[in-house]
RNA sequence: GGUCCUGUGGAGCAGUUGGAGUGCUCGCCGCCCUGUCAAGGCGGAGGUCGCGGGUUCAAGUCCCGUCAGGACCGCCA
């Protein structure tokens, strides 16, 4: 080793010591007759005081190496905002390991660049305390996760990433095939179908921090790269991996966020989520629940509400608590907010804040019993101002709501952001209507994935009401975040079948896009079910980040760019040429002939 | 695909009613300085105001387009 000790570790104790260190100059404070440098290396900080001029040559982030005497500070210079405060390092031999030109963005705690140039020079970003503890905790996190599954007698199996794509959902990225011009592999969007595949393998426990690949648009919490803690498991219930779940996130918040998590975790249905929060990941921090008013206002001559009624739809209500103080202006601005989400606009009534009197514009659309009865029907008060959405369709209005409400705790302030608010969503629907681009409604979809397994109310019948058939499906999700979610799979071919038939996903299509599973199938599959870890967004919750970018190492930008790399670059005609781009696949060659592999084909 | 925000020396910002590339903090270069810790003092260098076009006597500032970054909607089982 190059050094004796690591900067951030010496103490008084070690006080009398020689000792080498190395790292980088974090600061220098040269008073010409004695220097002070804040050497940095990846455990701390520590000051080391030069008296030669030597140390006059020094820069920010130059790699050095001291060795010197751990001695305590002179009386009165202690520095208690460092660890290594009560101590400092007399330098008696100054080597420069490397020096570095002056830098592009500063590196230091206390000062931010923007993220192009951050990530740019991730390497010098990463030299800050601040990014760099969040790839740590992510690595403690991975350790953490790994602790809980090994104790259980889990295996981490690796599947591959270049593989066919997963059925329906996400776009998927393609690499080409050099050895079969015109042939593409798919990079997986989840290890989906590899681990039920090992559950027929018979390997009962399964578990991966498994990268996944969507070719689709960015977010703060999306990147076209991201990781999942993927488990699955034989033999076991959703109750099971509801409570293995709560053990992971259980060991995860109480180590890495200080926070001891209440067990069991609450539950919701699905239904009831949509129905007091309008939306399928509830933020429990705050209240501000939806109310329906579809029987309240049932009669009712405004015209909005009328028609949503008559379609059998749904009329609803939010309170935004003291939201009658609000000047037209931020009641216009509410609209302009309804209209960017696809809204036609968000009906509202205030409470006049002393006599509680209804106002604004859709008052006067609303009879006389209507308003009198509104603040009672909705939990107001006088003061307080009651958003509406109607719709036709019970969702859309729900969801309409559902984002009014936390746009409400937003800017009411109602938000804990020191509180962490659990809960599972359970009882999901299985299928919902697709529509084609013309509107027309044309047939079934699946709402997680078509080897869902209905519940077993539902397993017998959910062709009668595929809109009202219930999955054996749960996510887990925290502060309004969906961190995680996982089904009981179908795991009989009558049952796969029956909704292959309702999705209308005939057996020819069936065999092409999920032949090999069909296939493995037949072979004794045991009863299994997983769930899956959104791993990036779970480490930016715990680490107390906005963006995933931060627990990701060299993240890409929001047009998919790498801005390090500079990936993706143009390729050249002849690495074009060599991975057969352009190239038209041959006929289809008979199985196992001609360098094809044959295709697994059940009988 | 859509809506919105941002773009000014190396970094982070300010820039008023359209009136000379003006200012602030940090960094960088040089000098001074023996107890600082975001050290201090003096001096200096460094900018095609993202790019292109337009309006105007005059554009960092107003308009159009475009590029880049960000937030959101669509999308993401």
């Amino acid at each position: 080793m190059i050094r004796t000790h690591e900067a951030g570790s010496l103490r008084a104790e070690h006080a009398g010591q020689t000792v080498t260190l190395a790292g980088w100059v974090a600061r220098r404070r040269d008073h010409g007759g004695v220097i002070f440098v804040d050497l940095r290396d990846a455990s701390g900080i520590v000051q080391v005081v030069f008296r030669e001029e030597d140390a006059h040559a020094l820069r920010n982030e130059f790699c050095v190496k001291v060795t010197g005497e751990v001695r305590a500070r002179p009386e009165g210079n202690d520095n208690p905002e460092l660890a290594t405060g009560a101590i400092e390092v007399a330098a008696a031999e100054l080597a420069v390991l490397s020096e570095a030109a002056p830098l592009p963005l500063p590196v230091d705690d206390t000062i931010t660049a923007s993220d192009d140039l951050r990530l740019k020079y991730r390497y010098l970003d990463l030299r800050r305390s601040g990014p760099a503890s969040a790839l740590k905790l992510r690595s403690r996190a991975n350790q953490i996760a790994r602790e809980v599954l090994h104790a259980r007698d889990f295996n981490e199996i690796e599947t591959p990433t270049l593989t066919r794509s997963t059925p329906e959902g996400a776009r998927d990225f393609l690499v080409p095939v050099r050895l079969q011009p015109g042939t593409w592999y798919a990079l997986p969007q989840s290890p989906q179908l590899f681990k039920q595949l090992l559950m027929v393998a018979g390997m009962e426990r399964y578990y991966q921090i498994a990268r996944c690949y969507r070719d689709e648009d960015f977010r703060a919490d999306r990147q076209p790269e991201f990781t999942q803690l993927d488990i699955e498991m034989s033999f076991v219930t959703q109750e099971d991996i509801i409570e293995l779940g709560e053990e992971l996130v259980s060991k995860l918040w109480g180590e890495l966020a200080g926070y001891e998590v209440q067990l069991p975790i609450p539950r919701l249905t699905w239904t009831d989520a949509m129905n007091r929060y309008g939306s399928d990941k509830p933020d429990l921090r705050y209240g501000v629940e939806l109310t329906e008013l579809t029987s309240y206002l049932d009669g009712t001559e405004f015209r909005v509400f009328a028609g949503a009624i008559a379609a059998g739809g749904y009329v609803g209500a939010v309170v935004m608590p003291g939201g009658a103080s609000q000047t037209r202006k931020e009641l216009d601005g509410w609209q302009d907010w309804a209209k960017a989400r696809g809204a036609r606009g968000l009906a509202y009534v205030t409470l006049d804040a002393s006599t509680g009197e209804p106002k604004g514009p859709v008052a006067k659309n609303l009879s006389e019993a209507h308003l009198s009865g509104l603040a009672d029907a909705v939990g107001a008060k006088p003061g307080d101002a009651v958003f509406f959405a109607a719709s036709a369709e019970r969702r859309e209005a729900q969801e309409l709501l559902g984002a009014a409400r936390i746009e409400i705790a937003k800017r009411a302030g109602l938000i804990d952001e020191s509180a962490w608010a659990f809960c599972w969503v359970v009882d999901a629907p299985m299928f919902e209507k697709t529509s084609s681009d013309d509107g027309q409604e044309s047939g079934w979809t699946a709402v997680h994935h078509p080897f869902t397994s209905p519940n077993e109310e539902w397993e017998g019948k959910f062709e009668e009401a595929p809109n009202k058939a219930l999955a054996y499906a749960y996510d887990i999700v925290v502060n309004g975040n969906e961190i995680g979610g996982g089904s009981v799979r179908i795991h009989r071919g009558d049952v796969q079948k029956r909704v292959f038939d309702l999705l209308g996903i005939t057996p020819e299509e069936a065999e092409d896009k999920f032949g090999f599973l069909l296939e493995a199938f037949k072979y004794g599959p045991p009863p299994h079910a997983g769930i899956a870890l959104g791993w990036d967004r779970t480490c930016m919750l715990l680490s107390g980040n906005e963006s995933i970018r931060e627990v990701i190492a060299f993240p890409k930008t929001r047009g998919g760019y790498d801005p390090l790399t500079t990936a993706p670059t143009p390729i050249t005609a002849q690495q074009r040429t060599e991975a057969g781009i352009d190239a038209k696949p041959k006929a289809a060659a008979a199985p196992g002939t001609d360098g094809v592999a044959a295709p697994v084909l059940p009988s």
